[in-house]
DNA sequence: TTTATATTTGTAATCATTACATTTATGTTT
DNA sequence: AAACATAAATGTAATGATTACAAATATAAA
């Protein structure tokens, strides 16, 4: 499903030379969807990359952004998270346990107010609140 | 229209004491809708109050959004900006001069799918691109 | 006036991110 | 293959927003 070649290669389409570093930071956004932030990517991927510098982590990140290829996420202070999804959905943080959960929306009905001339680029929609396990 | 003697009113109906210093903080972002963050806020009030810490601004702040005086807005990295504004909108972040936008939208018409048995206490969305003014 | 409590203040610590210079890897030319 | 140029990765130091904490000040109560 995911293989290197496969994985390279989406690299390579946005614009970007596939070193391995690039290949295994990719590879676990792909693989793990769970909105990451760059420290624990960092702590997973350098069991594997036992050089890996963290500057890397950053650095591979912006760039991927840059390009395209991942969205960033911001949802709550101090904390820039990472996705790999790229069709439209939202994000619902759980005040308590701290997850964040991916969820689908109706964005086709969406009617801004006053935004006429605006060049919109991005959307973000985040909700905040507790999640059913927490609920219990 | 904002008298101190209504924003302190304001202050106490949440709960919390009105000092000089909550008040002015308060009015401040009464009557200026544009979204500060802690240092901007800081940097207007110093001026009026001298002896004003950055310490008491950030208290002060999380206190009011505790107490739901005020909502804190985290649309971009390393900036917590707040809003006094208590009715459902959007906010549009332009990327070129960095200038947020409010703007209305039919959140009545949205529906999450797949968040049943989820509390939702906060919604947000954050638009991104470029504003009227930088596209030309 | 004492005493207790709440608020404000200033400094130091924390932590994510960025800047920057060095090292390593990759690719090209001769 | 060697020499060179360029790109990528690395490590350390700097930055900057936020928080922790203890001392000082203000407010309220006895």
């Amino acid at each position: 499903m995911f293989s290197a070649q496969n994985i390279g290669k989406k690299i390579s389409e946005a614009g970007i030379k596939p070193s391995l570093q690039r290949i295994k930071i990719y590879e676990f956004l792909l693989k793990n969807n769970i909105h990451p932030t760059v420290d624990f990517i960092y702590n997973q991927l350098v069991n594997d990359i036992p050089t890996l510098s963290k500057t890397t982590v950053y650095n591979t990140l912006k760039l991927f952004e840059k390009q395209g290829l991942i969205i960033n996420l911001i949802i709550d202070e101090n904390e820039i998270r990472y996705d790999a999804m790229k069709n439209i959905h939202g994000h619902f943080k759980c005040d308590k346990c701290g997850k964040i959960y991916d969820f689908e929306y109706n964005h086709m009905q969406l009617e801004f107010l006053g935004l006429n001339h605006f060049n919109i680029l991005k959307t973000e929609l985040n909700l905040k609140g507790t999640c059913p396990e927490c609920n219990q």
